[in-house]
This record gives C-alpha cells, structure tokens and sequence, in this order.
DNA sequence: TTGACCAGTGTACGTCGTACACCTATGCTC
DNA sequence: GAGCATAGGTGTACGACGTACACTGGTCAA
C-alpha cells in the first residue's frame, strides 16, 4: 500500500471530484463556451474519452458543476429574525453566483434539479416555515423570490407529474418541498391536474413589487437616504 | 416586371425577414437545441451558405430572433394608472415569452442589447416616468424588474463604458435609458466609475419581497382570497 | 496462476459553424 | 442590344465538437 504513488511517472487516478473541480476551475478561467470535454480532457493531462468513466455525459458534467456550485452557498445561520436569516443566506447565494459568472446560466439551462438543488431548495423553505410563513405562503413566496434564490424560474415545482399522489421518497428526503407540493395539489384552482398556477405566482410577485414601487413612490423615495 | 415569378422553377429570394421568422418557426417547432444553421437552410429549401448573405453569423441570427419576439410585445396601452399600464404590459412580454419558450434563455445568452430591445426599455422606463416615479427611482424599479421585464439580468446597463459622457446620440432615441444611465452616473456612491451599483440593486429588490411577505404574513394572507 | 475488473487509450463517425471560391441570373449604363 | 457589376445561391472543405466502441495494461481476490 505505501508504494501507491511510488512507480515514477504514476499518475494520481482520475475521480468525480476533481473532475468536477476542473471542469469548474477551467468555466470559471475561459468561459462556459470554452469548457468542452476535450479541452478539460486536455487540462487533466488525459485522453477525452477518459472523463467518461467518471460522468455518464457532458449534460451530468454540468449537472455536477451546478451541485459543486450549490454546495458552496453559506448554511442558514440561526437566529429568530427569519428576514435576517433568509436575507444573509441569499446574498451568500448571490456571492457565489458572482464568483461563477457562468452558473446562472448553466442552472437555467438544467431541465430537472438535482438532489443537492433540492436540498438547497428545501432549506430555503424551511427558513420560510420556521420565521411564521404559511405552508401556503411559503409556496407563492418561493416562486416570487424566483431567480433570486438561485437564477431559477417558476416551473421549478413542474417536476412532480401531472397527477397521482407525489413520491413518498420525496417527502422524506425534502419535508418542506413535500409540504409545499402539497398545497399547491389540493388547493388547484385554475389548473386542471397538479402543479402550480404559474400565473398566478407571476402575477402575485409582479403585484408585490408593484406595490412596493407604488409605496416609494407616495413617500418620495429616494436613494440617498443609503448614502 | 410582370414575369417577376414567370420562369417555371423560380424560387421567391430569401430576404433577412423570411430567415428571421423561419428561424422563430423552427425553434417553436423543435426546440432551440436544434435549431442549426443546415436544419434552417433545409427548411428554406436552400444550401446552408446562404443563409450568411442575409445574416452575418449565427449570433447574429439569434439577434434577429429576439428582435422578432420583442416586436410582438404590445404596445402600452394609454391610461392615468401607471400600474395597470405597466403590468398589462409586463402580462404581454410573459404571454409572448410562453408563446416562444426558448427566448428567455436566448434573450440571457445575449450580450449586448439590440436597439429594438432597446427600444422596448426605454417605452417601458417612459411608463414609469409617466407615472410619476423619479428618474431616480425608475432607475432601480427597473432594476428590481429584472426578470420579469424579459429575462434580463441586472449587468443590462453595464453597456455604457466605466467613464466618459453617455453616447449622445442614444439620448436621442432612448431618452429614458439615457436619463438613467446619467442619474446612475452622478450619485456614483459605491462603484468606482460610472454603471450601477449591482449589489444595492440586488438588496433593493430582496428588501422590497421580504418586507412585502412580513407584510403578508402579519396580517395572515392566504392565496385562497384569489379564489 | 488466473481471471475479473477498472481506469485510461485510440480510432472513428456524424454534426456543427463557417471560410472561400465559384456560378448565374438580374438589372443598370452606354 | 452589348457589356458588365452585383446580389443571391452553390459546393467543397476544415477544424471543432460530443461520444460509441473496441482495446490495453495494471491491480487485486481467489
């Protein structure tokens, strides 16, 4: 065992991770554009073909990118003020978005998320649920903060079929997702079988902000006060 | 001129319209992952290098396509509540974006804006303006707009170098964005040279959604009023 | 010793965007 | 009408790309 590396030109083994840490370290570097497998093959000191024996394709390389990205998103910090809470950990979000300039586009780009976005997501929620928010509010919340959670839109909770009860899987791994599902199933007002009113979220946010622009501007707002 | 379409087997010429708007069909049709410069030309009964006599590249292609969807925006309506003016727009822009699934992510990938997207900002700045919010606070209404205005993010200003006077030719044909740009420019209290300060625009936004749902969740809304 | 297993290799295919040279019919000028 | 520039369409070719498939060599359990 102690001769693992002993054999002179014997390279150190290839593995997901730090597959993954090139491919982002490489995006982060050129460009998304400029990150394909041959050229992060080439980064690694390996023939293209290697890489997949580690991810299945170049969709589940960005999937793990994404993941790898994900996971460096700041936990909640405790605290009994939930805007506080809720607040600090999307400007972590945020920093970690600026950092990889390339991930809001590539999350966008994901047609399904992946249990580490999920997680992500599920926390998010439980912040919601913790500081007093309805399992319904919560839900229509959710979808307002929209891309400002992570860049993603609202069909993010199509992802349950159209009908049939929700996986039992999911409501063990993801309680407050699971919850949020479910009031979203047996309230369905406009749509027929599941799922969201996508409308509806749309127009609950837009409404927001255009209240809250409506507000400033009776009190004559105006930006100076942070200065 | 009456044996224009005489000649038996004479095709009618492409023009930049007729690829534009083949190129909406076929990505509406398939997807924009398959829409490829061959798929195109084969679709227009024509070889693939001749598609570059009326658009220069593929990017610029994508250009064109985006301008074609932004056209089918409607018009503001006219009217003294700004608030129904902007949102039946903002209504518009969505049903159009349905309407053409791919765009949201193509708008993302752009660049630099066209002038008709320009254009489109400006109008929609004009309707904030009319309404009677500051240049100021039209400012960062827009920005908090983000996404729902079309699926932008907030670098869309950054487009005016770090210093020098404003293009003053874009004041002549997009007032509005050129009274932002300059309010944007002479309070430039964090950031170095001129642009935005992103990270208050982005805590802008948050703070006006957190203090919407604390808002909502005191006085214990729920969506069932909707109903 | 054998043989299964696994990381890495090499070759090859089909698709992509597009550079470049070429053709050909249109329509302008004399 | 004769001559000719020009715009629109063609054909060939190149260098990327993602990845299927068959392979090789080194490790380790039996």
């Amino acid at each position: 065992m102690s001769r693992q590396e002993a054999t002179h030109t014997h390279r150190i083994p290839l593995n997901r991770d730090r597959v993954l840490r090139a491919a982002v370290a490489l995006a982060d570097a050129t460009g998304i554009d400029a990150l394909s497998m041959r050229r992060l093959a080439q980064e690694l000191g390996v023939v293209p073909m290697a890489l997949y024996k580690h991810v299945a394709n170049k969709e589940e390389l960005l999937d793990g990118m994404v993941d790898t990205v994900v996971g460096e998103i700041d936990p909640p910090a405790a605290g009994p003020d939930w805007q506080r809470v809720v607040r600090g950990r999307i400007l972590s979000a945020r920093r970690v978005l600026l950092h990889h300039p390339w991930a809001a586009r590539v999350i966008e780009s994901r047609t399904g998320p992946t249990p580490t976005v999920l997680a992500y997501l599920d926390s998010m929620a439980g912040s919601f649920r913790d500081g007093g928010l309805s399992a319904d509010l919560t839900h229509h919340v959710m979808h307002a903060m929209g891309s400002r959670l992570l860049g993603f839109s609202q069909e993010l909770f199509a992802t349950s079929g159209p009908s049939g009860p929700p996986d039992p899987g999911l409501a063990a791994h993801y309680p407050h997702i699971a919850e949020l599902a479910a009031t979203a199933a047996h309230d369905g007002s406009s749509t027929v079988g599941g799922g969201c009113d996508d409308q509806f979220e749309f127009e609950f946010a837009l409404d927001l902000l255009l209240d809250g622009f409506e507000s400033l501007r009776r009190q004559s707002w105006t930006s100076a006060r942070k200065a």
